[in-house]
DNA sequence: GTGAAAGCGCTAACAA
DNA sequence: TTGTTAGCGCTTTCAC
């Protein structure tokens, strides 16, 4: 192979336009106090000779590498990519945080680091030796796991914690799960329902905290009990199925539920059948993250809508602005949910 | 924000082997003409600092970026993401390429670019100029773009093209769509349909082309009859709708279809119900792709399964082999198809 | 087998 | 407002 130089550099730039390097610099970086006409000039050059700066070589001297890296967990990312069942996640983040990147000169990088690995900041580290990327997004679970936010506090990298409420030290950015919760139960309650089970997810999660809060107290504002309506997954299908056991198991079983994740949802509609019962008919179900799969099942499911590409949208914008040394909003920056109603919620069945 | 340089430099490295940069550089890049010895030492202070390159620096003297750029059509994908309809081609593009580049110390870019720009040239030149890659992927319907081709070529940086036979000079990595084709219509005939729809895939992408002729063969072979039984789509649900009207107004209609997208095979199939007709009883389907939505739609669609994964992995693989010089295999690359029997497809009714 | 020197493309700091 | 200088961290010569 041979050794592949950069077609156009700033020098070519510099020589067509007559100016010096630092003016081509300037032009590049917007940056202030160069004359009008010098910067047209030296843009049309730009434009002539197609150039691009080299990004290695702006990290080589800058301080800016127009790298954004987005965090997630290896595990569970391969695990729904092999499961091939619809999450779209990954997908929904690209969409938003590759779009932002690309509107404001920078680049996603998409990086996959395992939590249940006593090398987390080692491979961190790695990651961020080898891009230092100006930002870093970090998701559940790493959002607020601290070997992971103090590595980025000590290196003094801009991050935005998704789904925390921002004890690490970097930018928290909520996906109402509380709100959202109560919404979700505020609706069933208004269908008439009151045994409403909910099936929260691993604690590991803290959204799941807060989910499990909201459900809560929406049924604690009605005055509605939730003993035994309370049920724990991992958000895997089989967890919303041994889940929906467990609630179905109770001498007063619920009218709906509500579950943490479509897996669990759609989990509980098929333990639900099996117990021959029919949904919604005997049992609303209402689940979390509206992935495409809530679409297709039959029923269809009533879901909340995590608005995850605006989330990362939001996230590489707040980044940006935290290393231009702009003003960032206190307290944690709530992105609003949306709510689905499908097929899967209707009135309880009379008594 | 502060100038953040690297934590560990290859100079640290260096002075705390005792020995010169070049060694150190030597051990990291698995050259020869290294004592053991010396090699040990300075792997042992790698690890002992946690060093790692940055990648910045070795692109900026060395031939090398370490960096892979996978290119998908713009519009198309974000369409993709935005319908949230669980397509996961790029998904499976992640899983394949991601894990595969981590394992050979490479990192994969994921890039949009649009295909139906007058500037495809620009653009890519642009992502090209900013990230340096030591290889480009190339997916349908870029990857017989003369335009993209051409520009790759010249400035020889090696490239994959998946979905086509190579006649642009990059390494060519088919998906057996034509075996593919024959294999879905044979699987039909063994169940005793002779009239056989397909729906095509738009021309601009080679492979429509290819699966056509596959199941053009295939009824030949038999003797069987394909006036008016072929219509053509654009991968999208519509168009499934649209070409199964037309396969269903013709005096003989045919007894199954198979179509060129799972989309297409979903749009089909709620066409012949519109028309009171049951599937498989009184029509069979099978799709290309078995993305997600093959399996949660009822019935569950047959399907010809695309080994994505499998085919960006080798990508990586063939890529980073032809960067270090090896021999690269004479024509097309055929990574085997996947065949996934559900409950769209059953005997023909009878007469 | 090992080390010293030059330079990749760009920007920060300073000088003019 | 503009240009000059000195590196950034690494690899490629080319000496030894």
């Amino acid at each position: 192979m041979p050794r592949r130089r950069q077609a156009v550099t700033i020098k070519h730039v510099a020589a067509d336009a007559g100016v010096s390097l630092q003016s081509v610099s300037r032009v590049i970086n917007q940056q202030p106090n160069v004359r009008e006409e010098l910067r047209d000039r030296v843009q049309a050059s730009i434009d002539k000779l197609g150039y691009v700066p080299s990004i290695a070589a702006q990290r080589m001297s800058g301080s800016r590498s127009y790298l954004i890296l987005a965090i997630n967990d290896r595990e569970r990312t391969i695990a729904d990519w092999r499961a091939r069942q619809g999450s779209d996640w990954v997908d929904q983040m690209l969409l938003g945080g590759m779009l932002k990147c690309a509107e404001l000169g920078y680049r996603l990088i998409f990086e996959l680091v395992d939590t249940h690995n006593d090398h987390v900041e080692r491979e961190l580290q790695a990651a961020i030796a080898a891009l230092q990327p100006d930002g870093v997004i970090l998701t559940p679970p790493h959002s607020d796991n601290p070997l992971i936010t103090d590595l980025l506090r000590d290196q003094s990298i801009p991050f935005v914690q998704i789904g925390s409420r921002g004890e690490g030290g970097g930018i928290p950015i909520i996906m109402g799960d509380h709100g959202a919760a109560r919404m979700a139960t505020r609706y069933l309650i208004d269908l008439g329902h009151e045994r409403i089970g909910f099936i929260a997810g691993s604690p590991e999660y803290r959204l799941s905290t807060w989910r499990t809060k909201g459900w809560h107290e929406e049924m604690a504002s009605e005055g509605l009990p939730v003993e035994g309506l309370l049920a724990e997954g991992d958000f895997t299908l089989e967890a919303g199925r041994a889940a929906a056991r467990e609630l179905l198991s109770r001498t007063s079983r619920p009218t709906a539920i509500l579950a943490s994740s479509d897996q669990m949802a759609i989990g509980a509609i098929e333990t639900v059948r099996e117990q021959g019962l029919e949904v919604p008919r005997d049992l609303s179900v209402v689940s979390f993250d509206n992935t495409p799969i809530t679409r297709s099942t039959r029923p269809t499911v009533t879901a909340v809508d995590q608005p995850i590409a605006e989330t990362t949208s939001r996230a590489v914008e707040l980044l940006v602005a935290a290393k231009r040394g702009e003003e960032i909003p206190e307290g944690p920056i709530n992105i609003p949910v949306g709510f689905i109603v499908r097929e899967s919620t209707a009135a309880p069945p009379p008594d």
